[in-house]
DNA sequence: GCCGTTTATTTGTCTATACATAAATTCAGA
DNA sequence: TCTGAATTTATGTATAGACAAATAAACGGC
């Protein structure tokens, strides 16, 4: 074989084609793994087994799964072959931040309580806020999180049931719903919005501060395939929390 | 040739001889980039020269730069070369935030007026937050943003003045410090801390709120090689504002 | 001087091959 | 059965050569 046009059992794209082999590759696979297909420890195929499949020589597939492997998506290992990777917890990127496991790490005890639980179809407002068809299955969780025993956030969560429809059989009483679904439901698009706002009657009287205290709210909302995962808003009283994002670069 | 060991120089490092050449050649690249050897906009060697000087195949050299541009250091166009990237104004991570773009992108109208500038060697208490030697040169700058007319943020920075030696002698009443420093000094390393705070008298007179009213803190630092470049420390009124951050995946 | 065409150069992609390296697996011996 | 050595296999690195695609620069005609 010269060049470009490899082999490929039924044409599906049309642009996908006309992208350079090993991007093609590269781009397929991340589909499986994105969309859940492949899913986190899933051995993909040999690098000798995509060769034969896509028609071309290894170094071609090579480029393609070592630009995989260093994205973070797969890791690789001699011998072993290649596994999708465990969730993103976080790709050193736009740190997701885990409430608990952030007490914790300061040697403070932690403790938190579910204070409301709905399984219910989006209404309007919802929808538009998520992003959502009306009526798609969400489950709402109202939660309040403590450090030493002080109130230290609320946080209004929903979940979008369709995309997680294992969330409706967990036991958030007794895992938080921000680590369950950090550590199981990959995500692969995310925002954080950020802002203050004075705590109004409500607010204060849930977080034990005075009424106009100043407290930071923190959206975050993410997505697997361009589908609403998650949205939520956690709101700290100002001068308990101090949001620390952290980059520097990947070595390898 | 038949494999490993290339062709080199003087033998400089001591590990880096181990490493793999095409990793080898990429670091080399990176050090220089960082280091300010090679500015932004600098043309780094063809492959042509790079395969002569480290007596290489180009797939080797190519690999290097593949990485380098898919990392955003570089940036490479065919018949032209291979360029250093402009600062990462945010590569795709965790964003750095110029409020003048941001302020004009909205459509607002921007000023700012700055308030104090100030060169002078770095007290005890400067060096701790810095993280410098006391004594270090520093340039210290106030100013004020304006959107619309309204106040919208109060900036506190501190720049080293022996890491960018520069900024002493440029008119930061002409283009605002952040938008100069994002512009013009790569960084390698940052840190965001984000809290809320009660606007007190002298704050609130100047963002131009109530006493008490919720502000947003920003607290930035970058390092380049270990050393600070600067630290800023900028409040906004919380109901103007909404730090937004948005992570996707680099589709390339 | 201006504009379109040709040429030269650089990066982009791909092949086929080779040997290195790490580690899971098998196998032999105590 | 357990231990350690040999084998097998998948990835890691590198080579040399080929053609494709883009485009900066030189060239020619008007």
């Amino acid at each position: 074989m010269s060049q470009g046009a490899a082999a490929e059992g039924t044409a599906s794209g049309r642009d996908r084609l006309s992208l350079p082999l090993h991007q093609r590759i590269r781009a397929d696979i991340e589909a499986r793994i994105l969309s859940g297909t492949w899913p986190p420890g899933y051995r993909i195929p040999f690098e000798h087994e995509l060769m034969a499949e896509y028609g071309c020589a290894r170094m071609t597939v090579n480029k393609a799964l070592s630009a995989l492997a260093e994205a973070g998506l797969i890791e690789r290992r001699r011998r072993a072959g290649s596994f999708v990777s465990r969730p993103r917890v976080q790709s050193a990127v736009l740190e997701i931040h885990d409430i608990q496991a952030e007490i914790q790490q300061r040697g403070q005890d932690y403790r938190f309580e579910l204070t409301q639980r709905l399984s219910h179809p989006a209404g309007p407002a919802e929808a538009t806020l998520l992003g959502i068809a009306p009526g798609t299955a969400l489950l709402t969780l109202t939660c309040r999180h403590f450090a030493n025993g002080r109130p230290f956030a609320i946080e209004d969560r929903h979940i979008n049931l369709t995309q997680v429809p294992e969330a409706e059989t967990i036991d958030f009483a007794v895992e938080p719903p921000g680590t369950w679904l950090l550590h199981h439901v990959p995500w692969n698009e995310a925002e954080h919005r950020i802002s203050a706002i004075n705590a109004d009657a409500a607010l204060a009287g849930d977080l034990d501060i005075d009424s106009g205290t100043a407290c930071l709210v923190v959206t975050r909302q993410t997505w697997r395939g361009g589908e609403t995962i998650t949205r939520v808003v956690t709101r700290f009283p100002g001068d308990l929390y101090d949001l620390v994002a952290r980059f520097v670069p990947s070595s390898n």
